[in-house]
DNA sequence: CAGCATCCGAACCGATACTG
DNA sequence: CAGTATCGGTTCGGATGCTG
């Protein structure tokens, strides 16, 4: 999951062998490239879309982000979901009632990454044509 | 590709039928999702990458972008440049000379998504697992 | 150097059906 | 209600090889 590789995005000097220059191969530098991590779940089909409903509607059941999102099944909004859990920018919440009620939520890092989706959905949505 | 539907992250839900329960403050205007437009575009592979890189750097190089992306192959560079371009948010510039040169940069488009990628991408390097 | 064409495996996602 | 299992279609993207 964790790849390392040199993108020259994040790194600027990604060229350069580290120090000693041992390594004849030049392989890795140390760069970690961010679109590897958080944002390579965050590109998945409705991973933005789930983030923004929880922001705006708080604590949110599984029905209804079904619900909202419509064109996406119920394999697909777990598997979303589990994702987002792992990267733990959204919370599950299981009641033990009948029937069944799960609720889904921000964690406070979910809530940074949204506060940083905003200013970007904002701007998709003007220069929408 | 521009798919219009509603998904409820951007406007209230207006497909609900919900008896009785008619939102308040509907905007049922066939709602615009954001994800569908440049979003899409953006969540390709290397989409954000090449932003930030041209962002970052200015007029890059065809050779020096597959230089900074290094598992990325010129076919797929390629597709993501058409891509970008289509979308107007990169520029391609080519020379008319021996041996051919190429250059990408942002167009004004590109530098306000680049602007709205940046903290995000500052944050995604931060929460780096 | 820049880049398209092709092949092909991998990932993604929707539909349906079934469980706790 | 809240999922999991399975299947199949579609897209993505990496490798290679070839043009201008």
């Amino acid at each position: 999951m964790a790849q390392q590789h040199s993108c020259g995005c994040c790194s600027p000097t990604s060229a350069a062998p580290a120090a000693g220059a041992t390594t004849p191969e030049t392989t890795e530098t140390t760069c970690y490239c961010p679109i590897d991590g958080v944002l390579g779940t965050v590109s998945k089909k409705y991973a933005m879309r789930i983030v923004a409903i929880l922001g705006a509607a708080g604590p949110t059941r599984y029905g209804e982000l079904q619900d909202r999102l419509k064109s996406a099944s119920s394999a697909t909004l777990s598997s979303h979901l589990d994702e987002l859990a792992d990267a733990e920018l959204i919370e599950r919440r299981s009641f033990d009632e009948v029937p069944p009620r799960v609720e889904y939520s921000l964690t406070p890092r979910g809530r940074e990454l949204e506060t940083r989706l905003q200013p970007l959905l904002e701007w998709a949505s003007d220069e929408t044509s």
